[in-house]
Order: C-alpha cells, then sequence, then structure tokens
DNA sequence: TATGAATGAGGATTCATTCAT
DNA sequence: AATGAATGAATCCTCATTCAT
C-alpha cells in the first residue's frame, strides 16, 4: 500500500527528482495515468490511491488539479473527444467529396481508438458523469454522428455514395470503429495506421459509388496519437 | 429508500398475492431485473438494494438465489453468451454455404445484441468478474470470434467469399454488431429483426462474391429475444 | 451450502431412515452436534445451518428443540455443568478425608473437561449468554470452587491437609483441571483415567500431609463421559 | 451509538486537544483498548465501532493502523506473546539450575497472565485468526512449552527436580497458570507479583528435589506488565 | 414435525473527500 | 504544493429468527 512503484509510465514527480515541472505537465501526466488504470480495471475499480501510486504522489495531492474522481473521468473522456472534432474540423475543411471525406473521417477515428483517450470514449460509462456532463459527452457523440452522416448524406448527393440509409450506414461504420478501442493492442501485429487505411476503404467499399481504389490521401499532419494533453484546466 | 415501489417489471412477488410460483422463475426474474438495473446505470453504481426493491422483496432474499452480485453479473452474461452459442450452433448445423452461413450469423447476433442479455455481453466489464469467472467470459468471446472467422474462411475457400484479411473482417463486422448493444432502444424506428436484415447484407456487401441478394433465409426458429432464461442454478 | 453431507455424527436423521425416534433422542443429538462443533470453530464461526446439516435436518427444524442459539449454548454447558455437580454430590457423599476428597473430585473433574460437554465449561464465553443465563453459569462456577475449597478446608481440619491458601491451592488445582479441556485430544497418548490418576496424585501432591500413595479409591459408577444426555427439556 | 464516551481509558485522540501524538504511540492505544474490550465482550461480540467510540474516533481511522479486525486481535496476541518470549530469553540466558529456571518461568508467566495482552494470550480463540496467523500463535504456544518442558527436563538432569512425566508436569503447571488470566481481577486481593511469588513455589513444590525453600531470585528487571507496546507495523 | 422462503439487524470494509499542518 | 490523518457515506454480505405451508 505504502510502497511507491518505481513510477509507472513517466512521472514529472519522479522521487529525488527536480519537482519543479509546470502545473500542466503535472495535470496532464495525471491523466495520463488515470485514463490507463481506468481503462485497465474499469473507473469504479480503479482508486484514486493507485493512480497516484503510480504517480509517487499521494491521494490528496490530486485534488490540486482536480475536484473530483468524476473530473478526472470527463477529462478523459473530453481529450478524447477533443481530438476527433479537431481532426473532423480539419477533414471538413478540405471540402472534398463525400467519400473523400467519409474515407478520411474513418481513417482519422480509427486512429484515435487506438489511443488510450481514444478509447475512453467508448469504453467509459457516461452513467458515471455527473448529469451535467452527460449531456456534454451526448452532445459530443451526437456531433461525431452528424459528421459521419454528413459526409454519407454529401457522398450520395454528389453520387460518390451509392443511395443507403444513412443512419443505419453510420452506425455500422462507428461500430466497427469504436469495437477498435476494445481489442486494439499496441503490440499486436497492426499498427493503428494500418488498421486505418485498411478500414478506411473496408468500411465503405459497399457503399462506394465506383471504384474502390483509394484516391492517395491528402497528407494531413500525423495524428499525435499519444501528443499532448490539452490544457483545460480546473475552474 | 424503503419504500416498496409498485413492482418494475413483471415480479413474482408482487405483495400480497400469492407467492407459489417456482423457485426458477424467481431466479429468472431476478436476473431479468438485475440485467436491466446493471444496463441502465452500471454495475457498479447499481445496488442490490434496488433490484430488490424493483422486485418487492428485501436484498438478502437475493442471496437464496445467488451467491454473490459477481454472480448475478455472471449468470447474466452466461444467458446472453448461451443464446449466441446456441444460435451459432444451428447455423453452423445447416452447413450452408461460408457466405450464407455468415449471414445468418450475423443476423442472429444482430437480433440478441438488440436484448437486455445480449447487450450485456459487450456493456459489462470483464474486471468485475471473479478471475475465473474472467476466463470462461473470454474463452466465450474467443469461441464467438471463430465461428465468424470460420465462415469466412469457409465462405473464402467455396468462393462464395472474397478474398481477405479474415481477421480483421471479423472484427469490423462485429464490432458494427457489438455496437447495436451500445445504441439500440427498443423503442426507435427499427425493430431487432429489421437492423438484424439489414445488417446480414450490409456487413457482408463487400466481401460477397457474386450478387448482394440475399437467398432467402432458411427458416430458423424465431429467436426469442426476450424469451425464457435457461435454468442454471446455483451450486 | 445445500449439500446434506453424509451425516457427521451419529444422526437420528439419517436420510431414508425412519424419523420416529424419541423427541428428546434427538434434542440430545442436536446437543451433541452443537457442542462439537461450538468447541472446533467456536461458537460465534458455528452457524446453525451447519449444525443442521451435519444432523441432516434443516435449520428451522432446530427451533422446534430450542427457543435460540443462546439456548442450544446454555443447554451444553448445563450439561456439562451438571455432570461435575452430580459427582461432587456422590463424592461429598463418601464423607472421606479432605484428602481424600479432594482427590476424588480431582478424578472425576479430570475425566469431566475430557469430554465435549465437559470442555465446554471452560471454553465457552460466558459473554455469550443471556445476563439472566450468566449468573447461572457463575453461580455454578462457585459451587465447583467452593466444593473444591470445601474439600481442602476440611483436610486442613482433619489433619490430611497441610495448612495452605485455601483460595490459590483451589486456584491452582482448578486451572490444572479446566486447561485439560484446551489440550486434550481424544486420539492422544493418555486416556481420560489416566490423565485423571495421575492429576489426583500430582495436584495434591503439595499439600498432602503424608504418603502421597494414594489410597485405594472407592469404586464410584463410572463416569459416562460422553453418556446420555439429560433431558432439559424446552420451557 | 454515535455519542463519543468520554474517553474512556486514556486516548491520545482526546477531542479539542493536540493530535500531534507519534503514530505509534495512536497504535498503541488502539491495541490497548481494543484487548480490553475483546476480553470484556468477547472477539465478536465487540465491534470496531465500539473502540473506535472508545477511542474517540471514527470507525474507519482504524484502518489507518490496522487492516482488519483480524489484524488487531492477531497483534494483541503477538504482543502478549512477545512479552513471554522476552522473559523466557532473559531467563533461560542465566543458565541456573532446571528448578531455578522453572521458579522463574513460572513466575515471570503468572505476571504477565495478570496483564490484559497476557490474558489475550489464553482467552482469545485462535479459530478467529487466518490460517497463516493460526500457524504463528500455535508455533508460539508451542515455544512456550518447550521452554517449560526444558526446564524440567534439564532439572531432573541437575538434579534440582525429581523424576516424572516431563509432559503432564508441563500441563499442569501450564494450565495452572493460564487460568490466571480467566480468574485474575485487578482489584482483587492479591498482586500480580504475590500470585507469581506464591505460584513459584506452589506449582513446583511437588517435584522439587530438596527442600522447597526458594532460592533468592535473581533480580529480573521489572516486568512492565502494562508497559510499552512494542511497534510492530501494519506492513 | 419439518421446510422453503424471507427478513431485519448489524458489522466489516472501502474509498472519495476534507482539513490542519 | 503536498501530506498524514481522519471522516462519512455507502454497500455487500451473514445469520439468527420467523412464518406460512
Amino acid at each position: 500500500m505504502d510502497t511507491r512503484t518505481p513510477a509507472h509510465d513517466h512521472s514529472p514527480w519522479l522521487p529525488f527528482e527536480s519537482r519543479r515541472r509546470a502545473r500542466d505537465e503535472k495535470r496532464e501526466a495525471v491523466l495520463r495515468t488515470a485514463v490507463q488504470l481506468f481503462l485497465e480495471q474499469g473507473y469504479h475499480r480503479a482508486t484514486l490511491n493507485e493512480v497516484a501510486d503510480r504517480l509517487n504522489i499521494t491521494k490528496p495531492a490530486l485534488y490540486n488539479y482536480f475536484r473530483s474522481k468524476e473530473d478526472i473521468l470527463f477529462e478523459c473522456w473530453t481529450i478524447g473527444q477533443e481530438r476527433v472534432e479537431d481532426r473532423i474540423a480539419e477533414i471538413e475543411a478540405f471540402r472534398e467529396s463525400g467519400l473523400a471525406t467519409l474515407r478520411m473521417l474513418v481513417r482519422a477515428y480509427a486512429v484515435i481508438m487506438a489511443s488510450t483517450f481514444g478509447a475512453s470514449l467508448v469504453r467509459f460509462n457516461a452513467a458515471d458523469l455527473t448529469e451535467a456532463n452527460q449531456k456534454v459527452t451526448l452532445a459530443g457523440k451526437r456531433r461525431i454522428d452528424r459528421a459521419f452522416r454528413k459526409a454519407i448524406k454529401q457522398g450520395i448527393a454528389d453520387g460518390s455514395i451509392k443511395s443507403c440509409d444513412v443512419k443505419l450506414t453510420a452506425f455500422a461504420i462507428l461500430g466497427a470503429l469504436n469495437w477498435i478501442g476494445h481489442w486494439y493492442k499496441p503490440d499486436g501485429a497492426l499498427s493503428p495506421d494500418q488498421i486505418a487505411d485498411d478500414f478506411a476503404v473496408r468500411l465503405t467499399a459497399d457503399i462506394a459509388k465506383r471504384s474502390p481504389a483509394i484516391r492517395p490521401q491528402k497528407k494531413l499532419p500525423a495524428t499525435k496519437s499519444s501528443g499532448t494533453v490539452r490544457n483545460t484546466r480546473k475552474k
């Protein structure tokens, strides 16, 4: 219980080390550790004590950065959500055909799902959040849904996608994608990018109007799957 | 807290009513109520007290039928799993082509996913189970995976399915199916059967070798989506 | 839990057997089983369920013979106590010298301590009894104490025992005797009678006035160490 | 129930008082209070709530110092056991004759038996401990037994003790001593030292070879019968 | 007389959270 | 900014006991 484990991930509180890193860096470290633990054991089984232990700090110290356990959970979700929405915005800005947009969405979303914060989007239980936060997550999910549906609709309109039931099509695609958050293991045979490339074709093959050949993708700035956590600070 | 709510579902313990129903019927009622509650609130937030309240009994009475909360959770999962495996066995017995088998699997699995016990397969967290039971669930998941992969492989062999990456194909299909357990609401526009029919085509369209027209399905005994709970008794 | 163990001791409810034995015999069987279990596991750890299981009956059936668990405990104690008091009465009736009486007391008490009901006198905790019953047990203990002290005093008076502190002498002797209830195991090297014979000399050697040779004991009716339980019935 | 009793013994948590005492002091206070309560009411009847109440703290606070109720029980036992073993070691170091050693053992053990932690050695039920801890206590009991037997054997060898059955002799002596833990009351007529002095002679008189005159005892450091509790900390 | 089913009371334990230092 | 200590709330589970049959 009291034995500090030798710093699990990469902890800014490494003992005997300078502890003057910036506040945000620590906040971020807490989130990284927490999301990891929540995914491993589930939100309820994971205790703040273990989060703290892995960071070589004590439980109350966490309260300098977060108001509550639920707050941490929500922030983890928020990070994943923001990543997705950022990519959606980028992709939509390209104003490509419906099919091309859809494929970019699939690709980007697949990569995110293979990250911890991405997986948290589908593996955390909204019922564990405040009612207020539940609404936020619900709205987030809807925005993602809408983005996929919009691309499909647009594709039908611009002729790149066959006519189909938009809602069910989106569900099927998102389902296959979300499932990645459950089965992907970093030490598996396929890299996130490989999975993403495959799914971009696979999940759109049946509704693509013409040749399923992938058009050379626009070079997007690589998704920093384990990138910097945005500072969403304790209010 | 103590006020007996007016019997949520259909409770064999309706107060001031004949209490002579069979033991198994009660066991079943507990499971139905529990799975419902677990899905609504999550396993940890749901308390046995509320399960009991909804059944118009007291908490300790539950222990006549189950050894522990975890036991209840596991039995819920078991019921869902058994339904799936039963259908798999039925379907495989038809010895149809790979594609036809796959489509039947998709259809059957989709319907089950739209039931509470089915959804429990993907919405419960294995980490909440005993280590021993975790192994059981893992083995169960593997058997399902194998059934889908086997159908795909067979389809490739018998020419009904295009050559493809079996593993990823199975993941994509199962992902879309499992997602049903998250989004399906009984009061939605589509019935489980409609969803199942759609997905049977949709999820196999890209890998089907020839015409995507669905062959008239073998008439299977209708899936009892809210059917009788098998008696798996307290050991 | 539900599996009836194959009748531990000797149970009048042997399954598939005639169940018409007399009520008292059953009462007695309950007590024998209970005292055994209480000694093995302690009063609180032992459950009535296990008592019942060992007797191939069900828990509520016990309530036909006893009003409560505490009632059973008290009756066990009572049986042991009565055995002791019966022997004391017998021995005092001989009106032998103080030393001879003391030795007979030691002998008789030692044998009883090596029985289950005897051990229950020192291994059960009075705090587990009703206040009323605690008084009864306390009075019982006092009577035993008094018997030993009386013999010692008489011995001092009649010259068979050296002058000594009566109270401490009695404590020392009773302590050594009571301890038998803790260490005696039926499968040990020494029989209760051997222990009793030894202690009769050993515990009186230092206070005996003359030769430590034991005078040939009056032939007492043999103590039925596992003998019939007296009927002290549910009132 | 919730009314804080006015601090039973001497509590480091006296309300509205400085709470800066050392952790070990508190641990010790818990043990002192617990052993007292366990002796008064028995382990099972005693609740952690009452332990906490007597210390003017709340139940969960106890878990800062101990892992479980059983842990507390075991530590109480350990303290008593260590006291005994310490004295045994001291006494054996004198390398006196068998008889002298035996008398010192009796004396020291008697004094300890008249203390709460000492009494806990014979009044707690091993069945209430973890299997692992049961083994520890069993081993402890054996070591004490061995010490007494060793002294007796040595006495027979060096001629200070008459030939006798070593095992039974040890049982008789230890029985008389252990019984002290049951009858001794601090407000009685005799002090622990007086009892100890008496028993040292009394329990060895019959086996002492020559004059029963006690040899002037080696001056041992006074037994701290209610002395400081050793720090055996939460692991 | 015996039982299956149910209950009420209670206790240990966990853990997020707070507070004084 | 961080901690040790403490708390309060909650939950699971056990078990003696009762009751209708």
